[in-house]
DNA sequence: AAATCGCAAATCATACATTTTTATGGAACG
DNA sequence: CGTTCCATAAAAATGTATGATTTGCGATTT
């Protein structure tokens, strides 16, 4: 056994190895999912579905048996998550999905709305016809989905729906902004689907008034919009967060 | 009483407590601290010092063996500095220290400005006399420093220069804002101090000035003050990246 | 009734087994 | 003769199982 790897001073010699050196996050390689990364999106999903109820503990014995994997993995996942906030970890008391409250809500509208109005506002800046049309097609997907069909329409609503709010963005020149908006886009996500708050039918067309007005490339207008859609949001699911932080503490009195 | 765990409301009441590492967590008690806490916070620390260098690869039993611990609780924590994007994962092969390039410097410090604009904005928006008062200190404390001194000194000058900018965007009402901050003055710091550029003398009187404007509530030059603070460092630093990065390339004819 | 002691459960850490990747060497081919 | 391809072996990461510490809760005692 080699004892003292010198860590610090080893170069990467191998010049060879250099394949790695493109773009931030290009090696999205899917065909080799290792199962910590598995239970990491699964529950990662599972968490932003609510089927884990907030404030509920999450063992690691429990999780690694829903997911039937060992705890190594589960604990993987778990340490990721907590690093996104989709977790609450206390050292040596174990992992909680968060708690959902009302001024949480209020704050994540607000900094998404902060954060997303620079990325949209770069992103109009630095427009360009493959951009734009990247929003078109984001638009066209989701205007093909029902989000009041059954559970498969709402799925698809909600994957196009994201992505249709990633496009807006996606052209602002900064991956630590996407990444950041992404982290509040998965967290919003989760109070919608915990709320049970199915957009309505006008949502296609509020969409539509986004794109438009994206397009034609003002900025103000855009941004204004754009806040007023995720104001409108708020208004909606702040009633159901009453009800469900209520709920949670029934004060049987 | 919902024990709503205010994750977002804690107030800078004990500004002493801030030299501990940006207290993103309320930990209880230090003392809980679990081996894979500590290898966090080491390596992390040793990779914004740049003792571990770029592109690095962190073997398990390696770093294993560099803090004595064994290789589940390094495990643990790289997953977690993975999320923070302070180590890249890549499944079935491995972790290493980011890459440094220009253009992520360049991206790094725009995202910053972004960021640290709203930030500012909002809190000298909601400014009060509890939130100018640690910013007082917060300068008092860096004033004190000397960032052309020993090592010791120099290690004071970071602990209180990232203080004082903490200090700076604490009053924005968004934890999610202050966490993304902070997750961009980790970055930064990383290349700041792989750059071994030491702030000068005259550092002190721009933070000053950047106090003093931040004081008045002049939010359009406070703001401005802040950038071009950031943007004088942007150009010192990229200086230093070129040499850098033309070491890694030495085109082998 | 409040505090303390003790047991059960879970997390944490170590050691071991399995799978994948990567480096090396040789043979086939141009 | 140099290059490429493939097979094999070493090395490293992933996954499983087991033992040690800590936390939480309940019963007991003062």
């Amino acid at each position: 056994m080699s004892e003292a790897k010198s860590l610090v001073a080893e170069p990467p010699a191998a010049p060879d190895t250099m394949k790695r050196r493109a773009g931030r996050r290009p090696a999205t390689s899917p065909d080799k999912a290792t199962s910590a990364t598995l239970v990491h999106d699964k529950l990662r999903q599972d968490i932003l579905k609510g089927i884990v109820v907030p404030g509920q503990k999450l063992a690691i014995d429990a999780v690694a048996a829903m997911y039937g994997v060992g705890t190594n993995p589960v604990r993987e996942a778990l340490n990721r998550l907590s690093s996104e906030r989709l977790v609450d970890r206390q050292d040596q008391r174990g992992f909680f999905v968060p708690e959902i409250s009302l001024d949480s809500w209020r704050e994540l509208v607000k900094t998404r709305c902060w954060l997303e109005s620079t990325a949209l506002t770069e992103s109009i800046h630095n427009r360009d016809d493959r951009w734009e049309e990247t929003i078109v097609v984001a638009f066209h997907r989701l205007s093909k989905c029902s989000p009041t069909g059954d559970a498969q329409d709402r799925a698809g609503w909600e994957i196009h729906h994201r992505a249709f709010h990633v496009a807006l963005i996606a052209n602002c020149g900064s991956q630590w902004l996407m990444d950041f908006c992404e982290i509040l886009m998965d967290h919003a996500q989760r109070y919608i689907l915990i709320s049970a708050v199915s957009a309505n039918r006008s949502a296609i067309e509020e969409h539509r008034v986004i794109m438009e007005v994206v397009l034609q490339g003002d900025i103000a207008r855009a941004v204004a919009t754009l806040v007023e859609h995720y104001q409108r949001t708020l208004y909606h699911i702040e009633e159901q967060i009453r009800v469900l932080a209520g709920s949670v503490t029934p004060h049987a009195t």
